[in-house]
DNA sequence: GGCATTGGAAACCGATCAGTCAAAAACACC
DNA sequence: GGTGTTTTTGACTGATCGGTTTCCAATGCC
């Protein structure tokens, strides 16, 4: 009936996430995401409405990919006792510094710092994605043996301790601080809640 | 020998701060500060070279009282056992969140998270103040009675776990998490660091 | 092959951006 | 009161911003 699209919009976002993931919001020109997205101005805003649109698509994508990733690191009890998989996860942040690939930080942190105070839909998004974090380091916190003995309301609270903590350490990354501090703080904040004997 | 200047510089940096903190670098435009600030644009770069030094003494001017204040907060004996100030200094973020004060966030958090990752003197200064916060951390610390058997490198290490969960609160304050949660959290963690005890 | 419909490329839009400049104005010194 | 020096002011600059429009190409259906 019509010209069909010649490009894939889901694989369009990928790039534009990490445009934005990498710059900002404000940071990211039109001329940025068009370029890494390899696509026409007039076909960017046929398909996706403005840039806020892409934006938050964008942010959708980061809770299907990443974030899901990280649900299934802390949940898959293939990964070991529930401690040892939140130390891992703690430790990918100084691995991703190491790596050099952590000038980006975390998207669903920076977009919480840099655009939910001015845009109620991308606070409700981020909302969403940190309550799915503490509801995985819960999951983890079930199958750690450490906590066995804990009550459910322990848990949760320990559960919003690690996802605060998580976003420290994120942000810590980008405040300079070297691979092994990082990996030194992680360790000390599983040790703080006792979760080092699990392995 | 020549015209004085009119406006009080240091005055000015700190409506500069004031609109930096709120909106963030590329969000504050010229027009934003010079509002602010009650000067003329030529005055502006007559003072100050350009945008970016003007966020530059921005962010030192934050350092020298809201950082400072933080760091007498946390060192003041006054404040009671050293566990009772690390409590006091967390829970203020609740409370500014409660207050409707806390769009803004945390300045130095802010600046981490979305200009030191592209300028370099930014950064810089930033890991200068978040070791100036993991000391007085520390300080408070050896004036904990909770921490009076922990040895010098535990306290360190406790320290710098405490800056990660107070970065990671503010970054949850930014997120959307009510004020109720924010200090249950925050207890959370001082229990999980074994600080609850001392007041 | 004609037609309707959609996508793609690029020129174009007004607004706004950070930064500059020239002239008027306010002081200290003589 | 004149002179030299610096600040103030606001108009101006070129670049870039996000977004629109226009025109042509590509497709499926008849």
């Amino acid at each position: 009936m019509a010209r069909p699209r010649e490009f894939d919009v889901d694989e369009a976002v990928g790039k534009a996430m990490l445009v934005f993931w990498e710059k900002g919001y404000d940071g990211a020109s039109l001329a940025d995401l068009l370029a890494a997205m390899g696509i026409a101005r007039g076909s960017l805003y046929k398909a996706f409405r403005d840039k806020r649109s892409l934006y938050l698509s964008a942010l959708r994508h980061y809770d299907d990919t990443v974030v899901a990733d990280a649900e299934r690191l802390l949940g898959d009890g293939a990964g070991g006792d529930g401690a040892r998989r939140i130390a891992a996860l703690l430790n990918t942040i100084g691995e991703a510094v190491a790596r050099r690939r952590d000038r980006r930080g975390c998207f669903l942190c920076n977009a919480a710092v840099d655009r939910a105070p001015f845009d109620a839909e991308v606070e409700s998004l981020v909302t969403t994605m940190m309550r799915r974090l503490d509801r995985a380091f819960r999951v983890a916190l079930d199958g750690a043996a450490a906590a066995a003995a804990w009550d459910a309301d322990r848990r949760d609270r320990v559960a919003g301790g690690l996802t605060a903590a998580y976003m420290g350490l994120r942000v810590l990354a980008k405040a300079g601080r070297t691979p092994g501090q990082l990996e030194e703080t992680a360790q000390a904040i599983l040790a703080e809640a006792g979760l080092t004997a699990g392995n």
